[in-house]
RNA sequence: UGGGGCGUGGUGCAAUUGGCAGCACACCGGACUUUGGAUCCGUGAAUCCUGGUUCGAGUCCAGGCGCCCCAGCCA
């Protein structure tokens, strides 16, 4: 019998309300008594790559349900196949989870803690009869297996007796064998239509080195054997799983019902799927190795942490993972509602700053050469008390180059020839003229003219302007590094198509060298996040430092207003469908 | 008749377990605005199909249809 690891008494914490058919069930448990109303849920990546979105919701899920109910949620690692893992996914997984706002109760587990445990158990059914060494080569474990349709056939080594099952087993872990040459299985019914019950490996033999437990051992449980009876050891009273294993339950049950052992509940969900993203390990790990991306956290993947590098809030993401929701039902959320969560979140956090991607060299020529002022500016109208800053005006600007059209559509409200708008927090300003380059045309600077009467932006005689556009003062203004992100793919269901990789956006990263933005952000430290005045939300890349400042697009802002031409529309917006 | 699971607006989730189909995102329109942001108001839009039970069905029953997962010595 193992022992059920001693697990902190669940005070009678109230009840949350169901709100998904798991909390549902595991309340019911808690009001029956079931587990005498204890409640251990468990997190168990496999340290073969790093988490993603998707894991975020089996985490948000697994020590959610845990804290709701008064319980606790191990971290344990699952890794029972040494030639895959690695002990640097170990730390980066922890970290991970840690920056989503979670922790886990006690130290971290792992699969390898319970290896001799495992062990004796697995003796235990050979001599119940109920496992057995079987000498089939894979390919003819394959052959024996049956089809989907079809029974499969009994191992001819079935119907060894216990002692010779035991002396090859013990064999078996002595590192006798060559890998593969043997397999410790299940004996339960070749003819199951259920799969995963014919007779199933529970062992197999691998000299590899283990991550942690080095070359101890010559054999290593399959994740069927490993992981119901280490949910068993640990107490686990909810075993919340992806919809993937709902196959395996029976399995699971059997083999904790044969051993007699405590038997935890395990229960699936569907993993989630977000628009315009893959979340398999294997086309991630390709999109790094191919060099589609820069790396695990390139902003652009999935991976917690490329979205921490993008500027994405832990809140945000649990947010997110709240109002997706918990079901069985094989879904697609869309990016647009992690988007509007983020956006939320930032909205009532961000600092706002003005920056300027596209300069346009503007020169007000009615304010006098060599004066500056300082001119106030809120630094978050969401939240007062975050107060003010100054803003350095001067008489040469750079404004950005979306902001003005010569040869203005209709609705478009920005500067243009001609035009007053508003310089936020600054003053109204009038486009009396326009430098091209004589070569090419192309618009160089700007020539305009202010009111000194709407200093701050307010016009005494009560005049309007349709626009109010963001500005920097060109003397003052640092430059910055600027990387704009678009969604990886062009189809919203990527993992759909055969080859994935063929629908990559090609442009999906932006940079844009030689940006501006105000002199406040001069000790701007990674990680931090600002909106750039109607643009969007921006935060310090790690690859800044002294004298260097690189700047993430999060995400942009909302907007209205849509370019004449629908192919112009802002990239990270939605491509509408029918 | 291989086994398992799932079908509710465009998307994701609800519906007191048989009693007016609701919320969010998206979309569209309007108000307001010193961010075309935020905020506020509003429109449109759904129970896979066919029968049955019932005063009443998204919910119960029967039969279909569609989609997803399973044939690793991966997890």
């Amino acid at each position: 019998m193992a022992q059920t690891e001693p697990t902190p008494p669940t005070p009678a914490a109230p009840v949350p309300t169901p709100t998904d058919f798991i909390r549902a069930a595991v309340a019911e448990d808690t009001a029956n008594g079931r587990f005498g109303g204890r409640v251990v849920t468990r997190f168990p990546p496999e340290p073969n790559g790093y988490l993603h979105i998707g894991h975020a919701k089996a985490i948000c899920i697994d020590f959610g349900v845990a804290e709701e109910f008064g319980g606790c949620c191990n971290l344990r690692f699952d890794d029972t196949n040494p030639v895959k893992e690695e002990t640097e996914y170990v730390d980066g997984i922890q970290a991970d989870i840690r920056w989503l706002g979670f922790e886990w109760h006690g130290p971290a587990r792992y699969a390898s803690d319970y290896f001799e445990q495992l062990y004796q158990y697995a003796l235990q059914l050979i001599r119940q009869g109920q496992a057995y060494v079987d000498d089939l080569s894979a390919d003819e474990i394959r052959a024996y297996r049956g089809t989907l349709t079809e029974p499969g056939r009994e191992s001819p080594h079935r119907g060894r007796s216990v002692e010779e099952n035991l002396d090859l087993f013990a064999r078996m872990r002595a590192g006798e064998f060559a890998e593969g040459a043997r397999t410790l299985r299940a004996k339960i019914d070749m003819a199951a239509g259920n799969i995963n019950l014919r007779d199933p490996v529970m062992y197999r033999i691998l000299h590899a080195e283990h991550h942690r437990t080095g070359t101890a051992w010559r054999i290593y449980p399959m994740y069927d054997f490993a992981h119901g009876q280490s949910d068993s050891i640990e107490g686990v009273t909810h075993s919340l799983c992806s919809l993937e294993y709902e196959d395996h339950r029976p399995l699971y049950d059997w083999f904790l019902e044969a051993l007699g052992i405590f038997h935890p509940r395990q229960i699936e969900f569907a993993r989630l799927n977000l628009t315009y993203t893959v979340m398999s390990k294997r086309k991630l790990l390709r999109l790094v190795n191919d060099g589609h991306v820069r790396g695990w956290d390139d902003p652009r993947m999935p991976t917690l942490g490329g979205l921490r590098r993008r500027g994405y809030t832990p809140e945000a993401i649990r947010e997110f993972i709240r109002r997706v929701g918990v079901s069985k039902s094989d879904s697609m959320a869309e990016i647009e509602l992690l988007e509007a969560c983020l956006r939320e979140d930032l909205n009532r956090r961000a600092p706002r700053v003005m920056g300027v991607l596209r300069p346009l060299r503007v020169v007000i020529e009615n304010y006098p050469e060599g004066q500056v002022e300082a001119l106030p500016a809120v630094n978050n109208p969401e939240d007062p008390s975050a107060g003010t800053r100054p803003l350095p005006f001067s008489r040469v600007l750079y404004i950005d180059q979306d902001d003005f059209r010569e040869a203005p559509p209709p609705k478009y409200f920005r500067l243009a020839p001609g035009r007053e708008v508003r310089l936020r927090y600054a003053y109204f300003v009038k486009c009396v003229g326009v430098v091209k380059d004589p070569a090419t045309g192309a618009v160089t600077e700007l020539r305009c003219a202010y009111d000194p009467a709407t200093r701050g932006g307010d016009a005494p005689d009560g005049r309007k302007v349709k626009a109010t556009i963001h500005w920097l003062s060109a003397a003052h203004a640092l430059p910055a590094e600027v990387r704009l992100y678009d969604r990886l793919f062009q189809d919203p269901d990527p993992e759909a198509r055969s080859d994935f990789v063929a629908n990559l956006k090609p442009d999906s990263l932006e940079v844009i060298e030689r940006a501006w933005v105000e002199p406040s952000l001069a000790e701007a430290a990674p990680g931090a996040r600002y909106q750039f005045e109607r643009q969007g939300y921006f935060c310090v890349d790690p690859d800044s430092g002294p004298g260097r400042l690189v700047f993430n697009r999060t995400v942009t802002l909302k907007s209205d207003y849509r370019p004449e031409s629908p192919s112009q529309s802002l990239p990270t917006n939605p491509v509408s469908r029918s």
